[in-house]
DNA sequence: GTCATCATGTAAGCCGTTACATGATTGC
DNA sequence: GCAATCATGTAACGGCTTACATGATGAC
């Protein structure tokens, strides 16, 4: 999971740890904080695994935002040091993903055969992500999100049945909230599944039908360029 | 939480590990399923802590009800074996909370100075016991709750603001959805703050100011006198 | 000079999971 | 005889958290 949102955020650019963390929180803010005890070495397991690439760049040259994409750093990195906007710092480790990299995000991204990857949590993320996913694909997270929700309200419908006598009326306030809520969710997705299916493009910019290779064969990977 | 759960399901009755974990799926199952892996080491935690007693019950005599509050069983056990319900098995333990139990009931209960406690979960839980909690805990609760929402929301709005640009679609879906969510939450725990302030009582059930004492002695225990 | 922020990492621990090991009883 | 259900437990591992260790730089 976490892999998985690192990997997806060094698609579109490259970045350092400290900078990841904070676009983590910052934009997909919608799950709790990462701290570094597990930001750091997962970074580290990806980079042996062979996903992503660092590089020592011991200064950079942006001022308050770290990266503009540019990387022309390199040479200007020593200049701008103790200059205008230069904050050096330490040597970050920038880190840059690779085509195995790419491969592991696709892979973690329809994680078809994962089995507990349909939690809200994952789910959240994989569909933030979603666009990087073939249409067929997009449409099979939907329905494995949709029957998993389709169960839990069974249970727990079944669950407030169930019980001996009736439940105390703060057990069963919290009951009918899981099951309102859970109802929402499934409106969602069918809300979902039902622009992925029409022509138009409910979801606005989710391609209508033509050019599904803008993310053909790599995600992303150009993406950056045009 | 664990802890909370077992040790607030076995504030009404005792019961055997099996039977725990099938109570915890069917009756609150609002929380996933607990493995045994997970169960029983935690029974034995308990057990070590004094929270709760184990009597090796080697045969019972509720047929497919496991335990009718009556343990009067041990004689009638033998007997009842091979006969019409009894289903001997194997020698169950049934567990039976203790009066330092209830105190650490209590304590978990309202985690005050717990601080990761308010998680969705978490809070269900607490929630769904809450009839043990004092007037004013219970309150205390819900603020506290409220308050993590209101933050969350925050979060997530800033989040949607701040992205570069803006965020794809199907990533904007999942904050706005996490956003609507949210707002619903806080609505709900409006409700039942509103109903808590209500002399009447909304929440029905849930006793205006007399007879507090019907729980009394059991768990929590008047929160320590007044 | 000291505090906040940036920056990277390690170590210990928590809380849970799956998989394994064991075995009795009932129903088919 | 075999499978399902009941029943208890251990072992290994996973993923994340907190706390610790370190240190540079800029702002006040």
């Amino acid at each position: 999971m976490l892999e998985l949102a690192i990997l997806g955020l060094l698609g579109e650019q490259e970045l350092h740890g400290y900078e990841i963390r904070k676009r983590l929180r910052d934009e997909l803010g919608f799950f709790s904080p990462v701290s570094f005890g597990s930001l750091y070495p997962a970074l580290s397991r990806l980079e042996r695994s062979g996903a992503l690439e660092s590089a020592e760049e011991p200064l950079s040259a942006g001022p308050a935002v770290p990266m503009t994409g540019s990387l022309s750093g390199e040479r200007a990195a020593l200049r701008s040091r103790r200059q205008a906007g230069g904050r050096g710092r330490r040597g970050r480790k920038v880190y840059r993903i690779t085509e195995e990299g790419r491969r592991q995000f696709a892979e973690l991204l329809d994680g078809e055969r994962d089995q507990g990857a349909d939690d809200a949590r994952s789910f959240g993320l994989r569909l933030a992500f979603a666009r990087y996913l073939p249409p067929q694909a997009r449409l099979r997270l939907l329905e494995r999100r949709r029957a998993q929700l389709l169960q839990r309200l069974d249970d727990v419908r079944h669950a407030s049945s169930t019980g001996r006598g009736q439940l105390d009326p703060y057990a069963r306030s919290v009951v009918e909230h899981a099951a309102e809520s859970t109802e929402r969710d499934i409106s969602w997705i069918d809300r979902l599944i039902a622009a992925e299916r029409a022509p138009g493009a409910t979801v606005p910019g989710a391609r209508p039908a033509e050019s599904p290779d803008d993310l053909e064969g790599s995600l992303v990977q150009r993406e950056g360029s045009s």
